[in-house]
DNA sequence: CACAATACTTGCGGTTCCGAACTATGTCTG
DNA sequence: CAGACATAGTTCGGAACCGCAAGTATTGTG
């Protein structure tokens, strides 16, 4: 189980390699173990109570959100899942062939797309979250209950940070150079 | 910019969903504000730094590395990067491909594939982790240094208890049922 | 009613991703 | 030293994933 290396060890390596550098260490720390933190987080989470009901983490995300807020327009379900709208349509469609998930047009606006639990997928949401709910307690198992607060808190702050500032900075970043088109993706059609 | 629902909304719309049943409100929110900040933290790195030279989160974070570690096996290189061999074999070829990466044979057990940057890879990181730690400052700006400094560090604790305690979490919970196989996979080949 | 804007879907091309099966190599043991 | 076992890496099936372009349908507007 354990790694070649601790996360101390990591750190010591970078200071090491980037003495010269002037970095920000608390922040590199920081970011770097958000994603150590999650990746391990959602492992542990796909391997005790999504795998037993051959769920993966997005499509479990998605029910929740959906199971959550009840009725929802599908853009506003992308983005709560931190997912594009494309790859959404792909994932409702796994979780509808499933009986899980229903979409529904909308009544007034017709452009409307909107999904709801079917019960079947009520059922399991009930019956799983309190499971899921024991492993974020168990994986949260070293933090005092008001240091889980904390970081919370403070994981609050950076998102609405993001939120408020990100698209503004990356903008500023590339000034006028265009942002170059990824090597992969449609082509236009015309030429 | 803004999503629909911040995230204290959610927070309130889970507490009344789940007035009834008894669950853990502070470490369900650590949990989920990880990985709410992972993606967005992803996500405006992709789009800043990564975009420009065509990299994706995880060919950086190979990179990453094994520029820090220097010549790296590649089962430790998988792990340090949280992702499985297997999809390191698919990434490493993807990096090899544009001359940033090589793959070295072990000279004295031929089982083993040792990673290294090629210089021209040694250039891009050179060139790209400080524009990386500067965005990695950005996102946590709403941090005192202090802060992010503690934020790290309970997230390390987690990291930790995981890496520790995981496995044997996971077999308890599933007592004796095995792991029923996953939808997807590879198939036994003879019959 | 023409025309712009909006919402979703579809499809492309590439990448990532897991995990089990498979291959190759090394090590242990009778 | 042969057979069993262990270990490292690759291959492969199925799914997820993005960003973009294009297509479909609907709604709002001058």
């Amino acid at each position: 189980m354990s790694g070649h290396h601790t996360i101390a060890e990591t750190e010591k390596a970078v200071q090491a390699k980037l003495g010269a550098v002037p970095l920000r260490r608390e922040q590199m720390a920081a970011v770097s173990n958000i994603h150590r933190a999650a990746t391990a987080i959602r492992q542990h989470l796909e391997n005790s109570v999504l795998r037993t009901s051959d769920l993966t983490w997005t499509g479990f995300v998605v029910l929740w959100v959906v199971w959550i807020w009840g009725e929802m327009e599908t853009r506003y379900v992308a983005e709560e899942a931190g997912i594009s709208k494309g790859t959404l349509t792909g994932v409702a469609k796994t979780l509808q062939s499933r009986g899980l998930l229903e979409r529904l047009g909308h009544p007034t606006d017709g452009r409307l797309a909107v999904l709801r639990l079917t019960p079947e997928g009520e059922e399991l949401m009930a019956d799983l979250f309190p499971k899921f709910n024991e492993e974020e307690v168990f994986v949260s198992d070293p933090l005092e209950s008001s240091e889980a607060q904390s970081l919370a808190e403070m994981l609050r702050r950076m998102v609405t940070h993001l939120e408020a500032n990100g698209e503004q900075r990356r903008l500023d970043l590339r000034g006028d150079t265009p942002l170059p088109p990824r090597r992969s993706g449609r082509r236009a059609k015309h030429g």
